[in-house]
RNA sequence: GGAGAGAUGGCAGAGUGGUCGAUUGCGACGGUCUUGAAAACCGUUGACUGUUACAGGUCCGGGGGUUCGAAUCCCUCUCUCUCCGCCA
C-alpha cells in the first residue's frame, strides 16, 4: 500500500499517478488526508489522557505505600472517570484508523515515471524485440496437435482426473518440462539467486502481504475450512519469508528463486485464448524475487529483465519486451516488462514473463525493512519476475521447432535431456 | 487423534500486581590495547506512533476481561515443544 507519509506531502503525486494508472475514483485520496487529520487529532486527545491516567496511578501506588488511603481512593475515582472517557476516545480512534487503513488498500500503486499513458494492452510501448521468427512448413501445427500426435500432454485426461485446465504431461513431454524446471533453476541459482522450496498454500496474512487480497480473492483457490489460499505464484510464499524482517543494508538485495506449480481459477475466460497450454489452472513457473535498495531498484529491474531476456535468447526463441501501459499494469505494481514469445503456429504472441518492481508497495504492507549505517530504518523495494512459465515456452518451443521427423529441442536442454528430438 | 508443558528484545534466559520497555548472558556495533588479529577492559545496542524538537502514547504470541494500576491474575484463539497413537 501507498505510505501515508505522501498524502500529506505530495497530493499531486498521487492523483497524477492514479490518473495515469487509470484509476477512478480520485476523491479517495481527498477523503484519506481528511480522515488521516481527524485520526491524528482523535490520537492526541487519547494519549493525553492516558498520560494523565498513568500518572496519577502511579501516585497511587506511592499513595498506597504511605499509607494514605483516603487520598488514594480520592485519586482512584478520579482515574475511573477518565477511564470512561477513554474508552469512547479508543473506539473512535480504532474506527477511524480502520476506514484510513480500508482506503489506502484500495488504491493501487503508483507508476513511475517511464510508465506510458494509456488504457488497453495495445497502447503497451515494445522496447525491443529478439531472436529468430521461425519459417515453418505448410503442415505445422498447433501445439495441442503436436502434442497428441507424439503423445506429449493429455488434457482430456486430465479433465477426467479434475476438471478444464489440468493437463497430464507424459513421456517426453513431462521429461522437457522437468528439464526446464532443472535448467531454469540452474541458470537462477548460478546468477546468484539462492534457491527455495516453499508451500503451495499460504493463509490470508501471506496473500495480503504481497497484495492478493483483499480484493483478488476470486482469482485464488481457496481452502475454507483451514483458511489457506493455494499459490497463484510463486511471488507470494517467496516475498513473504521476509516478511516482518529488518535486514542489514549490507544485506541488500535479496535474491531467491523457486519452482513452483501455480493455481489460478481465472474465471471468465474461453476460445482459442484457453486452447491447450495457452491458459490453465494449474502450470509450473520458476520464480525469481530481489528485495532491493530503494536507491536501486530499477538497476535491479533492468538487471532481471536482461537476465530474463538472456534466458529466451538461449533457448532460441523468438521473443519482444513491452513496458506496460498505466491501464494494463498490475494493481501493485510501479513498472512492468512483460515478455512475450511469438508461437508461430497459432501466429500470435504469448506471454512467459512478467517481470515488476512494486517499490514499496508490497513491502510497506509486509513490513519488509532495512537498517542504514546510522541505524535508521528504512522500507526496501520487491521485485519479481517469471524465468520462466513453463507451458507457453512449451507450446512455443513445440511450435517453432517442429520439422517433419519430429521437435527439434535447443542444444541448451542437451544436459537435461536424453534426447533432443521429441518424436 | 490422546496426555502434558510452554510462547518475553537478534538469540539464550530472568521476571507472579505498582519507576519493568523489562535483570543477566551471548551476539552485533563503537572504543582502549596490538604491527595486525585474538583475549581483556570500557561503552552502545528493540519496534511502532507522535512532535519543528523535546515530551507523550503503544507493544512481553493474537483477542477479550478483572484492577486505580497487568509481562505478572482470569477467559479464549493461534502456534511451538515432549510423550503415546497413526502415517508419506
Amino acid at each position: 500500500m501507498l505510505q501515508i507519509q505522501l498524502f500529506r506531502t505530495d497530493k499531486n503525486r498521487i492523483i497524477e499517478g492514479l490518473q495515469k494508472k487509470n484509476f477512478k475514483d480520485l476523491q479517495i485520496v481527498d477523503a484519506i488526508i481528511s480522515l488521516d487529520e481527524e485520526k491524528r487529532n482523535i490520537q492526541q486527545q487519547s494519549e493525553a489522557l492516558a498520560a494523565s491516567s498513568n500518572a496519577i496511578s502511579k501516585s497511587i501506588g506511592q499513595l498506597m505505600a504511605t499509607g494514605k488511603k483516603e487520598e488514594a481512593e480520592q485519586k482512584k475515582q478520579e482515574v475511573a472517570q477518565q477511564k470512561e472517557e477513554a474508552k469512547a476516545l479508543a473506539a473512535k480512534l480504532a474506527d477511524a484508523e480502520q476506514q484510513l487503513h480500508d482506503l489506502i488498500v484500495s488504491l493501487p500503486n503508483l507508476p513511475h515515471t517511464s510508465v506510458p499513458a494509456g488504457k488497453t494492452p495495445e497502447e503497451n510501448e515494445i522496447v525491443r524485440e529478439g531472436g529468430k521468427m521461425p519459417e515453418l512448413h505448410a503442415e505445422a501445427k498447433p501445439h495441442w496437435e503436436l502434442t497428441e500426435k507424439y503423445d506429449l500432454i493429455d488434457f482430456e485426461l486430465g479433465t477426467r482426473i479434475t476438471g478444464s485446465g489440468f493437463p497430464v504431461y507424459k513421456n517426453k513431454g513431462a521429461r522437457l518440462q522437468r528439464a526446464l524446471i532443472q535448467y531454469f533453476l540452474d541458470y537462477n541459482t548460478e546468477a546468484g539467486y539462492t534457491e527455495f522450496q516453499v508451500p503451495l498454500m499460504v493463509n490470508e496474512e501471506s496473500a495480503y502481504g504481497t497484495g492478493q487480497l483483499p480484493d483478488k480473492e476470486g482469482q485464488m483457490y481457496h481452502i475454507q475450512d483451514d483458511k489457506f489460499f493455494l499459490i497463484p505464484t510463486s511471488e507470494v510464499p517467496l516475498t513473504n519469508i521476509y516478511r516482518d524482517e529488518i535486514v542489514k543494508e549490507t544485506q541488500l538485495p535479496v535474491k531467491m528463486t523457486g519452482y513452483t506449480p501455480c493455481f489460478r481459477r481465472e474465471a471468465g475466460s474461453y476460445g482459442k485464448d484457453v486452447r491447450g497450454l495457452n491458459r490453465l489452472h494449474q502450470f509450473d513457473k520458476v520464480e525469481i524475487v530481489q528485495i532491493a535498495h530503494p536507491d536501486k531498484s530499477y538497476d535491479t529491474l533492468e538487471g532481471m529483465v536482461k537476465h530474463v531476456e538472456q534466458l529466451l535468447q538461449n533457448l532460441e526463441l523468438p521473443y519482444r519486451i513491452l513496458r506496460l501501459c498505466g491501464g494494463d499494469m498490475s494493481f501493485t505494481s510501479a513498472l512492468t516488462y512483460d515478455f512475450e514469445v511469438y508461437s508461430a503456429a497459432q501466429q500470435r504472441w504469448l506471454e512467459v514473463s512478467s517481470v515488476s518492481n512494486f517499490e514499496s508497495y508490497q513491502t510497506n504492507r509486509m513490513k519488509i525493512r532495512f537498517k542504514d549505517e546510522s541505524g535508521k530504518i528504512h522500507l526496501a523495494h520487491s521485485l519479481n519476475g517469471s524465468s520462466l512459465a513453463l507451458p507457453r515456452i512449451m507450446a512455443c518451443l513445440m511450435e517453432n521447432n517442429q520439422q517433419e521427423d519430429g521437435i527439434h529441442l535447443p542444444s541448451v536442454l542437451g544436459k537435461y535431456m536424453k534426447d533432443l528430438i521429441l518424436n
